[in-house]
DNA sequence: GGCCCGTTTTGAGCTATCGCAAACACCCGG
DNA sequence: CCGGGTGTTTGCGATAGCTCAAAACGGGCC
C-alpha cells in the first residue's frame, strides 16, 4: 500500500477544518486502487464495505430498476467522495458505481467511519455538508424533469458536466471523460434517440461537436440561451 | 415562551445519542410557533434564520421556478426536521414551506447550530443520516419520473403519503391532511387534470374515494398492483 | 339561504416524445 | 488492412399526456 501524499488531497473541502497532521493520521486509515476503464467499483444491492475518494479519473452512479432500467445518478470527478452509503445509514449501496476511465481511488473501510467521526467532528459536518449540497441538485433535477422539456434538460446536463469536468479547448468545452448518448439519456429521463436528435440538431446548428462517446460544447453561451428558454419559439 | 416538554420529542431520532439532560439544554434554545392553515413558514430565496422541528399539522414544502411553475418537494410530517438549509451550507432557504394545517413547529436560530453540533456531535450524525435517508428517496423518486408512467407515479405518491401520514380508517386509508389534485401532480410531474382523471377511474374501480382535498385509499393493495405493474397491461 | 370562489371533472384536439426498425460510422483487435 | 461490434443516426408511425375550454361542484361566508 503507497503512502498518500497528504498534499494532494489537504485542500479538499471534506478535510476543511482537519489538522495538516490529523490529515495523515485518516489516509493512514485508506489504502487506494486503480479501476480500469469500465470496470465496477461496487455494485448496487452489495454491502457497502468501503467508501471512496477519486483522485483520478471519472465515475459513473448509477441506479437500476428491477425491471433493468437504469439512470445515471451522477458523474463523480477527482476529489469528490462517493459510496457513502454508511454516512447515511445504508447497509447496501443504493448505487452501481463504473469507472468510466482509467481511475484511482483512496478506499477506507466502512468500519472505520465512527472511529474518525468521534476523532475528527469536522468530516461530520463537512460530509452533511456535500450530502446536503446533492440533494438540492437532486431537487433542482426533479423540477427540470417536471418543467422543462428535453431539449432544455439535455442543455443543462451538458452545461453541468461541462462545469464539472469540462476541458477547455481554444474552440470550446469538451466534456473531459467518455458519455454516450444513452448515458446523456439516463441524465435526463428520456432515450438515446431523442438524445441524438438534438445532438445532431445542435451541430448543425454549429453549437456543439460531437462523435462516438465525445462531445465538445462549441458554443456554450448558446447551450444556455437554449436551457433557460421557456419552452416556446422553436427554430423556424 | 412555553417551555417544551422534553417528553414529547425524546424519541426522535435526531436525538438519538442524545443524553436526557442534554436535550432540555437543547430545547432552552428553541422557542415553538403556531402557524395557521395555508399560512408560509419561510419564503424560497429568504435568509435561512431558523431551523425547525415540525410538532403538529403537515408542511408542504414547494419549489418555484424563475417562471412560476411549482414542484412539491415533500410534506413533513410530526417529528421531521424541515428549513435545514444552514446545515448544509446554504445561506438561503431552497423551497417555501406552507402550512398545510394548522401546525406547530420548535423553532432554532441558525446560528445555534455551529454551538449545538460541536456541544452535541451526534446531532451532526443524525442529521446526516436523515438528509441522507431524504437523498436517496429523492433519487428513488428520479427513477420514478424516468421510467414510470404517471399513473404509476400517482400510485406511488399516494402510498407514500398513506404511509407518511395515512390514518386508519375501517374502509380504508385516509390521507391526514388537505391535499388536492394540483398538489399530486406537483409530486408526480403532471398536470392537475392528469391527476383527476386517474383518480376519477380509481373511484370507479373502487380502489379510491376522494373529494375536495380529501383522499382515502379503499383499497391500497390495489394500489400497490397498479403501482408495480410494468407499463403494460391496461384495463380492458 | 344564497352567493362567490377555489376545486374538480370532462371533452376534444394536438404534439412532443417514444418505440421500433434499419442503415450507418467508427474504433479496436487480429 | 479487414471484420465485428458498439455506438450513432434517421425515418416513420403510435400515443400518453398536455393544452385549452367549459361546465359542474362544494363549502364557507355574509
Amino acid at each position: 500500500m503507497a503512502k498518500v501524499d497528504t498534499s494532494l488531497v489537504a485542500h479538499l473541502p471534506l478535510f476543511g477544518g482537519v489538522k495538516p497532521g490529523d490529515l495523515e493520521e485518516i489516509l493512514r486509515e485508506a489504502r487506494s486502487a486503480r479501476y480500469p476503464r469500465n470496470s465496477a467499483i461496487f455494485e448496487q444491492g452489495a454491502d457497502a464495505q468501503s467508501f471512496f475518494l477519486l483522485l483520478h479519473g471519472h465515475v459513473r452512479a448509477a441506479k437500476t430498476t428491477p425491471t433493468g432500467e437504469q439512470i445515471v445518478v451522477r458523474y463523480v470527478a477527482p476529489g469528490e467522495t462517493f459510496g457513502l452509503a454508511m454516512a447515511i445509514g445504508a447497509a447496501r449501496y443504493p448505487a452501481t458505481a463504473i469507472a468510466v476511465d482509467d481511475s484511482v481511488a483512496l478506499i477506507w473501510p466502512t468500519s472505520a467511519w465512527p472511529r474518525l467521526v468521534e476523532r475528527f467532528p469536522s468530516l461530520a459536518a463537512s460530509t452533511l455538508q456535500t450530502v446536503g449540497t446533492r440533494l438540492q441538485e437532486s431537487h433542482t433535477r426533479i423540477l427540470e424533469m417536471s418543467t422543462q422539456q428535453v431539449e432544455q434538460r439535455v442543455a443543462h446536463a451538458l452545461l453541468r458536466l461541462a462545469k464539472q469536468s469540462g476541458k477547455k479547448l481554444d474552440h470550446g468545452i469538451e466534456i473531459d471523460f467518455p458519455i454516450s448518448r444513452q448515458d446523456i439519456a439516463q441524465m435526463t429521463g428520456t432515450t438515446l434517440h431523442t438524445v441524438s436528435r438534438i445532438l445532431s440538431s445542435w451541430e448543425s446548428q454549429g453549437l456543439v461537436e460531437s462523435g462516438r462517446q465525445r462531445i465538445i460544447l462549441r458554443d456554450p453561451h448558446g447551450i444556455v440561451v437554449l436551457a433557460e428558454r421557456s419552452a416556446d419559439s422553436g427554430a423556424a
